[in-house]
DNA sequence: GCGATGCTACTCGGATAAAAACTGTCCGAGTGGCATCGG
DNA sequence: CCGATGCCACTCGGACAGTTTTTATCCGAGTAGCATCGC
């Protein structure tokens, strides 16, 4: 139970992009290079960020990506749910149904399973927590440096 | 980020196991029966447990698989963790200190990355529900038709 | 001088291969029960 | 009849392929800015 790298990568794009401003659209290969990782393949994960309403896209010379709304508005939980997919992490496969012991007795199935519920009550909390935060929140936690060295850093690239 | 199937069938494996009793021990070939899944896979989910002390395994003709302690004592948690491993989903592989932007600036990086923070407390709440929960709980909330069921359907393959 | 127009360079977007992890399968080492044999 | 002993079938345990998901890469469609040309 891996999540994906790209959860890491568009966490910190979001939050690179609200450090920046609204205002500036910022290219793949400048957030690939602002992190070290294959710009091809970060542009994947932000497509997914963009299909999800949480980025919005410009094309031509001086294209890219910005927020698509206040950071505020996007929770830790929408970036997840973007990138990973919307599925819970554990599918019940229904396998008390199957095998030999069962003799066709439907109203003992009436009720869901069981252990699905319990695991299904473990990733609600997950849920609730990504939930319950935000990326302006990254931004107040973070420390001011790192805002202030990204801006400088993109800077000299913004034409 | 898929969680394996083996979490469920371990799950209901435990199940099966404290409704039939501490005293039977069950082959890995009956359980593969009793829930139609591939034998010899079960076994390596089965050794999982085993190796965390979840279940005891004897050899020899009359041998199988039986609970380690008690029902109360086996947690969701213990489970999950002993078939997925002990890592996070999530793992923080610090990007924010690599890229082009970085000019090693170690004040900056002494507190960790808050996105890891935010992560790491939803998969602390996720944790926290799962240890909340135990074997036993499972089987009070079981329908009794089902610890029944699996009974008399055990009963004459022991010997 | 001013506006329309064509071009060019740059961007995103989705389709296409390599790698890793998960899934599924197999056979060997070890053990406990059971029948046999001896007393 | 009772106990010791050897055998054997059955069990777990770890090592070996097949398949799906993840990771990484590439090239094409489209667009915005800019220089050029005409008025």
């Amino acid at each position: 139970m891996k999540m994906s790298e790209g959860v890491e990568w568009g966490l910190h794009c979001c939050l690179a992009l609200a450090w920046l401003g609204d205002d500036t659209a910022v290219p793949t290969a400048t957030l690939a290079s602002a992190f070290d990782v294959p710009p091809h393949y970060l542009n994947k994960f932000l497509q997914a960020l963009v299909r999800a309403d949480i980025l919005a896209s410009s094309a031509g010379v001086k294209g890219g990506f910005r927020l698509a709304k206040r950071p505020e508005k996007i929770t830790l939980l929408d970036v997840v749910t973007a990138i990973e997919g919307p599925e819970a992490s554990f599918r019940c496969t229904e396998i008390r149904r199957r095998g030999a012991g069962v003799t066709a007795r439907p109203s003992e199935f009436a009720m869901p399973c069981g252990i699905a519920i319990a695991m299904g009550r473990a990733d609600a909390a997950w849920r609730r927590e990504l939930a319950a935060q935000t990326v302006a929140d990254l931004v107040k936690a973070a420390p001011p440096a790192g805002a202030e060295r990204m801006r400088c850093w993109y800077a000299p690239r913004a034409r």
